[in-house]
DNA sequence: TACTTTATATCTTAATATACGATATAATCT
DNA sequence: AGATTATATCGTATATTAAGATATAAAGTA
């Protein structure tokens, strides 16, 4: 099993690598991870920011401080508890997590067209179906 | 399509982000991306890395000697053209690469336990499709 | 063989990013 | 009213990024 699990994070990472987009921005690895989890959870604050990265709140709140400068976030107070911000991806911080994070549309298109139609739907459900059932496990 | 392929982007950085090592080393950007362009091509030099990274090749040539310094990479000359130096991975490398670009094997393995054998060889056999697919178009 | 080109390396400089302790303010809880 | 929580700022130290200037060695070319 483990070495089926191996065989699959090769995939996975050649994959990665061979559609990724070009490296553009020099952006950070912890920008990156952070424009990552305020896109996918929900009611995330400097608090939240701080435990995923494993980093004291200070620094979070400097991470984010820098973020918001830079206009890839936006923050607002929540409306249960003022002393706390909630966090947004602003359209830019959304336009670059996703060059950063996706995978290359016009590559994966360009690939896509290579396949018949039941690799495509082979595909298209396996993925389908890992987001599905990881999301509920995670 | 376009819609498709948007979707497809969602079950991929969804997958990612859920199963992802957690957050351990401060590994930067660059050093990722330097890690992975030699794990998955041969023959890979400064100037490839300058390239690939989009920077001068005094940029990659520092680069490549704090990775040497932190014992990600080694160095040799080819034997062809001596003044090229081929880079590639320490056992350390391998390891930082692969717990920054990998899926967590004990997440995969948890989620993959609750798909039936149906979904699993959907899942394995999409992967590897897609990986071979892309390794012959790019 | 001399000159040109290529590949890499180092030094220096400047800017940015990361990280946190100390300290502060405001809001909430007890 | 005091304790706790959430965040913010400042100061400090270190790391990373990037490139221009300069250098050496190897290969290519006339």
């Amino acid at each position: 099993m483990s070495n089926n699990i191996s065989l699959l994070n090769q995939y996975w990472t050649d994959i990665y690598f061979y559609l990724h987009y070009p490296h553009k921005e020099k952006i950070s690895h912890q920008v990156v991870r952070i424009l990552q989890l305020i896109d996918k959870r929900k009611e995330i604050g400097v608090g939240e920011v701080a435990s995923h990265l494993n980093v004291s709140h200070n620094t979070a709140s400097e991470h984010v401080k820098r973020m918001i400068a830079k206009k890839y976030l936006k923050k607002e107070r929540a409306t249960k508890d003022e002393r706390k911000v909630i966090l947004s991806l602003t359209n830019l911080g959304e336009e670059v997590l996703y060059r950063n994070t996706s995978l290359d549309e016009k590559k994966l298109e360009h690939v896509l067209n290579q396949l018949n139609e039941n690799e495509k739907s082979l595909i298209e459900n396996a993925l389908k179906t890992l987001s599905e059932r990881v999301k509920q496990c995670m």
